[in-house]
RNA sequence: GCCGCCUUAGCUCAAUUGGCAGAGCAGCCGCCUUGUAAGCGGCAGGUUGCCGGUUCGAUUCCGGCAGGCGGCUCCA
């Protein structure tokens, strides 16, 4: 007598029976979490009507992965409600790798609370509480959540405004619908409940014990500072015990590589606490890393048409003033220092700078494109929280050009300055990127200069030449300097993670400003436009970066030791002595172990330094007129004849190649 | 800048309820040493980040500052 109706599951179609759900499709697999009906995700409960098209939806694929995720999210705030029911609930959604839940209690978690917290969580989820969804009024909604005042807040604010209020709000209120989902226990009781949009897994089980919190964190309301500070827990939570194991190898791979550690441990570089916070010295090892680099680097700009300048350090305020720097970007610049009737100040970019040798005396349009290049040394009053290892520094070198150019030349020199930035990547080791946009926030005009039209046509330009590279391409809005667009190369390192690297701006509004001006053909006066890029972006941050990318393990070409002799026993010291002095004529950097520490202790030393060649030699190798090699990998290549061991060495060299 | 945690020898870490601060590695000295990640012995190393408070007594408890770590906000 039940009517039938007709669906389409996963391509095909597919009577059933009137009232039935997505749940006695699929129920029977429980790798199925949610469906995605005409599109949509939904609840495994969702009552399914003629015509839909239903698939399954499992944590293979991310829209299942976000689901599980935002599930144990929940179970979390059951739990922390559960411990201490006068916490009140901020937002709970899935994020890359996991999960957070903000709440508004008393004192602060601590890792004990967060391994307690743990527990309680797994009882939830071993009880097999399940989620269901129940449609309420807003009117309703609030009077259920009285003691929500965040839940209440984002009532007020559902529809269009919740997702601008934070990153994830979306989650707890989307449509015009709000809806509340209940855990019931097995025996039909509500345990728990949350106003959230869902959709949700069908029981907490298929949580089971392949989660963890991880950490806990200030976090402020709907992420303005303005807003009092919740207290965020982060965990993580994946379809299998492995999978969640795997990422906390990853986690533990990531922190094998730290540079911080690293730099410490090789001897690269330190951050003594007399200088201050940010402020890093390079050790004689770093600063053979770092001056390989640079000398690379400018050595290509060279080639590539650019001309080598030099700038001060500070300047007059009266300069910043001039390139609109100071009244944009005052708080990230150090105060100014006072003398001879001026303020003086630390200077945070090196484009005023370059624009004044520009101006030093005129210019012809046959000096076009003009290209300015320098190691430029900048400083910038980071706030004291985000300052990290050489990524986020108060005082670095950023490897700094200026193209000036016709307005017609714009998009040749975007794309010239491209392909240079990835041709420079590329020899370092780094070949996997893609680019991102960064344009004007129509919403918030004051933070830009410039007209309409200016940023149009700068946009433009960057994004034709964008497409045209084929790579990737990331829409970043409002992400703009206030002088014009921007395109950023993201470099994606050995272990998958991706850095902002090297930065492309094209900029219409200091040429104005400066008053720049060259003589075209027809005699007239006209003004230029210049392309503002930072290919490393700071020497120091891709340094830090390569520390991580390599493990330590650098190529040889920018090992600080490329090759370190042990003998096999004191007497060989002078015949291994004799092949290492022919190669340090030839410009490589060895060094010979005489410690008296014996053999075996040597290798591992040199191994611990992770240099490149160890070239050992004993009475076996003296007796043929040859060397040994040992790699970092403990791979062995004996009696190798001097002469050939030294090309060896050096191809390597010169091919920039790992060994 | 905001929130939380942390700071003991050059490094990694100990120290029972507040009662004389200890180990490994590194360093220095000596002995030993012919084949691929730690040979043996000895010596030295500290105003427990800094300043103040409580106490008979503070590495330990409290406050301030500095630096670090994890986030938030920010990132020309």
């Amino acid at each position: 007598m039940s009517a039938q109706i007709t669906v389409n599951i996963a391509g095909s179609e597919r009577s059933v029976p009137e009232q039935t759900t997505a749940a006695d499709l699929f129920g029977d697999d429980r790798a199925v979490l949610v469906a995605r009906v005409n599109g949509e995700l939904r609840d495994l409960a969702h009552v399914l009507a003629d015509g839909d098209n239903v698939e399954p939806v499992t944590a293979a694929e991310q829209d299942g992965l976000d689901v599980l995720r935002h599930s144990t999210a929940h179970v979390l705030a059951q739990a922390v409600q559960e411990v201490n029911p006068q916490a009140k609930l901020g937002i709970g959604p899935p994020i890359r790798d996991g999960f957070y839940y903000d709440f508004d209690v008393e004192t602060p978690f601590n890792p004990e609370d967060l391994k307690a917290l743990e527990k309680v969580m797994q009882r939830i989820i071993n009880e097999g509480q399940t989620f269901h969804r129940r449609e309420i009024s807003d009117a309703d909604a609030l009077a259920e959540l009285a003691d929500e005042p965040y839940k209440c807040e984002l009532i007020g604010l559902k529809g269009g405004a919740a997702d601008d209020a934070a990153e994830g709000a979306g989650v707890e209120v989307g449509g015009a619908q709000l809806t509340i989902y209940d855990n019931l226990k097995k025996d039909g009781t509500r345990a728990w409940g949350d106003l959230c949009r869902g959709p949700h897994v069908p029981s907490t089980r298929v949580i089971g014990n392949a989660f963890k919190l991880m950490r806990s964190a200030a976090a402020y309301w709907r992420g303005s500072e303005k807003n009092p500070s919740l207290q965020r827990v982060y965990g993580t939570a994946w379809p299998s015990k492995d999978a969640l194991k795997a990422y906390l190898d990853r986690l533990a791979e990531a922190e094998r590589r730290d540079h911080r550690k690293l730099g410490a441990e090789l001897d690269l570089f330190s951050f003594p606490d007399e200088l201050g916070s940010g402020l890093p010295v390079f050790h004689p090892k770093g600063g053979i890393i770092k001056r390989e680099m640079e000398d690379y680097v400018r050595r290509r700009h060279i080639e590539e048409g650019f001309e080598y300048v030099g700038t001060p350090h500070i300047s007059k305020d009266g300069l910043f003033h001039t390139s609109g720097h100071l009244p944009y970007y005052a708080d990230t610049m150090f105060p100014p220092m006072e003398f001879e009737g001026s303020n003086y100040r630390l200077k945070a970019m090196n484009c005023p700078m370059h624009n004044l040798i520009y101006k030093s005396r005129g210019r012809s349009y046959r000096e076009l494109p003009l290209r300015l290049f320098e190691f430029g040394h900048v400083y910038r009053y980071e706030k004291s929280g985000v300052i990290h290892g050489l990524t986020r520094l108060r005082g670095f070198a950023q490897d700094d050009s200026h193209s000036y150019v016709t307005k017609e030349q714009a998009a040749a020199e975007i794309k010239h300055l491209l392909g240079f930035c990835l041709g420079l990547f590329r020899d370092f080791g780094l070949d996997d990127f893609y680019l991102e946009l960064s344009t004007r926030d129509d919403s918030k005009k004051d933070k830009f200069i410039g007209s309409e039209e200016q940023w149009a046509e700068a946009t433009a330009t960057l994004e034709q030449v964008c497409v045209e590279s084929g790579l990737e391409l990331v829409p970043d809005p409002g992400g703009a300097a206030y002088y014009g667009p921007k395109v950023s190369i993201q470099a994606r390192d050995a272990i998958g993670r991706t850095w902002q690297m090297s930065t492309i701006q094209y900029d219409f509004n200091q040429p104005e400003r400066f008053g720049l001006e060259y003589q075209a053909a027809d005699g007239t006066r006209q003004q230029p436009v210049m392309i503002h890029s930072a290919k490393f972006g700071s020497i120091e941050r891709f340094l830090g970066v390569l520390v991580e990318h390599y493990a330590g393990a650098f190529p040889v070409w920018l090992s600080p030791v490329q090759v370190v002799g042990i003998p096999v026993a004191e007497d060989f010291n002078d015949y291994l002595w004799d092949v290492l002095k022919q190669m340090k004529e030839q410009g490589i950097r060895v060094e010979l172990d005489e410690s008296d520490d014996r053999f075996p202790k040597k290798i591992r030393n040199a191994a611990k330094a992770k240099v490149p060649f160890v070239l050992i030699a004993g009475a076996e190798d003296q007796a043929k007129n040859a060397v040994s090699f040992r790699y970092r990998d403990g791979s062995q290549e004996n009696g190798v004849p001097i002469a050939d061991a030294i090309a060896k060495v050096l191809a390597a060299i010169e091919s920039k190649a790992q060994v």
